[in-house]
DNA sequence: CTGAAAGCGCTAACAA
DNA sequence: TTGTTAGCGCTTTCAG
């Protein structure tokens, strides 16, 4: 197949009646042109309006200048939150974003098979996708640089949230408010593609341990994603005989449907209930949700900002940095009723 | 700079004894090669783990195997709807899909412009974004395919419902009803991003008028997307002294938020209220809304194949289609309260 | 400071 | 059926 016929780097050269080398010197802002050349270049690249080809300059230098994240679920505000981080650093850099969405474990596993040939990217950032060890072979034979973000590996670089300390949090500070009877609402503590949650429920029944509070199953309940479905959930919890006087949700999103359960039960938030979230997604302001931030942007800019480091220093062994969380106070959370 | 290390044609040549063109042959599957040194070269490959590099086969044929799609909000659930039909007949083909999420008008400017040199595709989706005249333009300069997804242009390929019409559905379908006060929540009627809110509107006013139903302005609200908007828009109409019996709301987020208004004022849907939304997202099946189904994705995996079909054959001329439209009757209309 | 020329890894004539 | 070779459009030595 014949190629397009656009205007290429040698019709440049020939009219500013110079060789391609040195069209290609000012091109890439290389000092060894003079100022009087470099303007003729210039004007004859505006005139041809003319734009090089990425993909011959890719294939000279050997990079593909690109970066690929890899990302469950696009749809959800958390995941948002942090691509919006990614996007933020990389809009400075050399390099384009290209975003793999994954639906299902088969999907994953594609996708991460295929970092070794199919998809050529110079760097990834792969998030909320905790990598087997056997996958984590498959990343050393692509030889490209990875971060992941959300996830953990020792042998890998990652940015990461201590979720057990944040459900630590939340839970005493329940505690302190005076709950006794608190439960928890989550996603699928199992779910291969929500680790934290596990994480944080191990946090919550940790501080109820601490403070000498029987566990009780009948307050914890997990099911789908999505803000209708945890009001069904909580809609459960509330109605047993004996429910709790604080709900703590493990994404905003849940709690959001929390509200919703007491709002459609009669149930004054924070007056008869308490209900906390997690994350810090945009609408829990709206909601005026008590939450735990955990810096969702933050962690997208810094794994970002990780793989450009690696990038350039393709040297640096695997490190692991922690993203800040911490209690945002607002008004769904108060002493239980009395 | 050194290119990275990796195994080329031309070692699977060497170890399959062979030439770098009988390589390139079997690799496209070309039927010149006799079964034996196809074999030989098959192993060759397997054994070297070779995969070859897109960047190399791109140049080489002139095209990047790549189209975009340029779309607003990703995270809304009626272009995920759309993402997905677009991916499903993608998926089947030998294009790689990039996505360009648009979050301001600026920034579609840029990838309006940018599509005529930078962004090296070889056709692009461009997701209810109508362009203007002066921007088609730029399109014709850049010399790609284009097909326009959700919006309308009379010199491009188009997919397009027709939203007039749906709303007149609805419409009529509460007319049928019996109902005679009939309010409108929408998104910003004039939106960039939103053209269809503009027709939607347009087909409500037409059959009230067919009715012989008179405007009434304090029966039309709108406001900024999302469902806890929508809760206190509704809310607003629902506090009017002669309160609406029915509100069409020009999307089914919107809509679940008019649901979860008469909820917290305590009106029984659909008894003491109808509510009926736009679009058929997943969601909408869950709250048993009724709604005009758009067949969102549909309208996605039509352009993608429109977009094929062009690439196939880039003497088409621009056409238009028009995706399907009906009612679907689910639980939240009924009668008004007499 | 500038030009010539050798690749980057692959495809696709053209010969053999 | 296979090998050879000339590009694709750019970057980057290496001379001059």
């Amino acid at each position: 197949m014949k190629t397009k016929s656009s205007t290429t780097i040698r019709d440049v050269a020939r009219l500013a009646n110079v060789s391609i080398g040195t069209v290609s010197r000012v091109l890439n802002d290389r000092p060894a042109v003079s100022e009087k050349t470099r303007g003729r270049v210039r004007s004859a690249i505006e005139e041809l309006d003319y734009t090089p080809n990425p993909i011959a300059r890719q294939l000279s230098i050997g990079r593909s200048l690109t970066i690929g994240i890899i990302q469950p679920y696009i749809t959800l505000p958390s995941y948002i939150e942090r691509l919006h981080g990614v996007q933020n650093v990389l809009a400075n850099s050399e390099y384009d974003l290209v975003i793999f969405n994954v639906d299902n474990p088969a999907q994953r596993n594609a996708y991460f098979k295929d970092l070794s040939y199919k998809i050529r990217v110079d760097g990834v950032l792969i998030v909320s996708l905790p990598p087997s060890d056997e996958q984590v072979e498959y990343f050393s034979k692509a030889r490209i640089p990875i971060v992941l973000i959300d996830a953990y590996h020792p042998k890998m670089f990652c940015i990461i949230a201590d979720d057990v300390k944040g459900a630590r949090i939340a839970t005493r500070h329940l505690l302190k408010l005076g709950h006794r009877k608190i439960a928890y609402l989550s996603d699928y503590v199992d779910s291969p593609f929500h680790p934290s949650m596990k994480y944080r429920f191990l946090g919550y029944r940790e501080v109820l341990k601490e403070a000498g509070i029987p566990f009780n199953p009948a307050y914890v309940i997990e099911g789908p994603r999505g803000r209708t479905n945890a009001q069904a959930m909580a809609k459960q919890l509330l109605e047993l005989k004996d429910p709790p006087t604080a709900i703590f949700a493990a994404c905003d999103t849940q709690a959001i449907g929390v509200i919703d359960a007491a709002q459609e039960m009669g149930l004054k938030v924070p007056e008869r209930l308490s209900v906390i979230g997690y994350d810090n997604i945009p609408d829990a302001a709206y909601h005026n949700l008590t939450t735990i931030d955990q810096s969702l942007q933050d962690s997208g800019a810094r794994g970002a900002q990780m793989l450009l480091d690696v990038l350039g220093d393709p040297k640096k062994s695997p490190c692991t940095q922690y993203v800040n969380i911490n209690l945002l106070r607002r008004k769904t959370t108060a002493p239980p009723p009395s």
